[in-house]
DNA sequence: GGGCCCTAAAGTGTCAACACTTTGCCGAAA
DNA sequence: TTTCGGCAAAGTGTTGACACTTTAGGGCCC
């Protein structure tokens, strides 16, 4: 159950710092709940001083939130920066697939159509883990067609912060083939170069999972909404 | 020239860490140069622990990197990565106006009018230490109208981020006139309602200082160029 | 039975000491 | 003079201990 004991490497608060996001993003740390420093010292198989240097870098990063005296806590987010997050996500992935016509070759083609033809068969086989793993491939390139570095890690980091939203609204697939549909319209106005459809694409894309949640938060229980 | 011993009302790492921004973006700390942790621990007052704490936050808010066994170091941004947070940024602000235009009040307008007016004595009075503040101000209150906190955070991280670029280029002040003729076609637009110009224009001012920057490259030493 | 205070346990905040790595200096050999 | 080896100083990495705060539980009074 130890962490493995590999990689000193680069400083045992890099090292544990990866660890608590890898339990973060799994889902076994959940959003709201408490970081216990002695616990994690333990597991990690280090003492409390290189946890809390890992716990700030977290903090750094806006995923857990610290409260003086009582502790540090996953952060949860709220309805209203999920929406504002996804705007963000949209508008990123717009300039992203705006910028991609521009660095296309065809061993990108390749990947991209080797992609779609992969998620088509996901949603043929209702696979819905593969078809998000694929997609997130998918996503992956047109940011990094855009040759902008920093855009790429700002929508990576965009996509890893959503998981910290409670996970109940976050599961409706069954739209996998409609999304597939988006994403050859997409690819084909990359590679046609038609610059402002592939950026209105890729925007609406994105925004079709803000309508989505915002659905989802009308039919379900109104208290935690706000 | 100890500081102040205010408020350990947050704890002792956001206190620092608090001071060590304060020192990087003032300048005293420059970019490249490095975090001696017992100097900055008896500067502060405090112990290494929550110097180290502070330095681990500031790593995750990406404005030092550490080397293992050597320390942490102010980072230096690259041009690329400067013309990389122009885009960005031109995006986010393009983003904002658009927004702002359905958030527009009476006593926003006021705000604007002001804003402008005294801009434009600042430009005849040559003052560019003032014309920068309220020039900040000025893209604050556009980012507040968009409604939208993590565009506003996101956008002011950007700004204070390229304080980590050498300052040397960054110093091309006398286009006041020119940049505040910018700032009222934009409040325009964003009165008039109309979305889609404030968007263009809010992205095209901030382009300029992209390209203010580009020709200042050519000018110069080519030796630091990559 | 319900509410209040008091106390012990758990947990966080801070520190000083120790171990290890890097850096700079000095002298000896070629 | 230059270069290489090694020693000492400086600096970072990590730890365990101690102080303080919060929390939970039990007993007491009303």
């Amino acid at each position: 159950m130890n962490a493995a004991p590999e990689k000193p490497e680069q400083g045992l608060p890099v090292f544990v710092a990866d660890q608590l996001k890898h339990l973060i993003f799994s889902g076994e740390l959940k959003p709201g709940e408490r970081l216990n420093e002695a616990a994690l010292a333990l597991r990690m198989g280090t003492s409390r001083g290189p946890v809390r240097e890992a716990i700030r870098m977290l903090t750094g990063l806006g995923l857990v939130k610290a409260v003086l005296n009582r502790g540090v806590f996953v952060r949860q987010m709220s309805v209203r920066e999920m929406l504002e997050l996804y705007d963000l996500r949209a508008l990123v992935f717009g300039f992203a697939a705006e910028r991609a016509t521009d660095h296309l070759t065809e061993s990108h083609k390749a990947q991209f159509e080797q992609l779609l033809d992969a998620m088509d068969v996901a949603c043929e086989t209702e696979n819905a883990n593969l078809y998000y793993e694929l997609n997130l491939k998918f996503h992956a390139l047109v940011l990094l067609l855009a040759n902008n570095q920093r855009a790429q890690v700002a929508y990576d980091d965009y996509v890893k912060e959503m998981h910290l939203f409670r996970r109940d609204y976050f599961n409706a697939p069954g739209n996998m083939r409609q999304s597939n549909a988006e994403h050859r319209a997409l690819y084909e106005a990359i590679a046609k170069g038609a610059k402002a459809k592939a950026k209105s694409t890729a925007e609406r894309h994105v925004l079709k999972g803000r309508e989505r949640l915002l659905s989802n938060m009308d039919s379900q229980s109104p208290l935690s909404v706000f």
